[in-house]
DNA sequence: ATAAACAAGTTTACATTATAAACCAAATTA
DNA sequence: TAATTTGGTTTATAATGTAAACTTGTTTAT
């Protein structure tokens, strides 16, 4: 009845990063943040955690001369996504609009 | 762009006991146990938080001899979910199918 | 009648997770 | 050249989740 939530989507920033990067080819860290209005550090570590999962891949270079550091989703990130998003509708059916 | 989720409802077990007393006039403990596969202690802590968050209330009583706990979801838990329901859409329509 | 097993939870100790503060390196601005 | 800003990372602490151990009482077996 209550599928499983996958712990690394079920949470309030992992989720919107993978959110905003489920619908852009890539996206930057700085772009990132701004859009969730995370703090960098907590930002960095959640970002790492998603790497070492494989669920997305995290490229870093030079904007101009400033570091950026790209992220993009993976084939495994987006399947990852979908299933989470599949699951959780079982929890939110008693109260959908 | 990307809400604050209710942090008490995002926890995959207090979410699954929402969802059940959100469709149902009560549920006793050990049906929402059955339900939601929990061990019997983490179901206690989590149902008494959301208690005492006043989304739900617990009537202990006793079903013939054998102690029973009643749960029941108040109308301020019926609005946090419908709240927490509608934020949540805003992260997963990037990847909604 | 007494012991063993079961039911319904609660408490508590531990593991995991999240978060922010402190830090670092390079670039820009004053 | 000194201070500030940008773009992060590391790390220490706080918050959260979870299961194991415990409690209280009930039922079943001996």
């Amino acid at each position: 009845m209550f599928p499983k939530l996958d712990p690394l989507l079920h949470s309030e920033l992992r989720l919107a990063v993978m959110s905003i990067l489920a619908g852009v080819e890539s996206a930057d860290f700085t772009y990132i943040r701004t859009q969730t209005g995370a703090t960098a550090g907590n930002l960095s570590v959640q970002i790492e955690k998603l790497d070492a999962a494989g669920y997305i891949t995290v490229e870093k270079g030079f904007k101009g001369r400033k570091p950026c550091t790209t992220c993009r989703i993976t084939p495994a990130g987006q399947e990852a996504f979908g299933k989470y998003v599949e699951a959780l509708k079982e929890y939110l059916s008693s109260g959908a609009s």
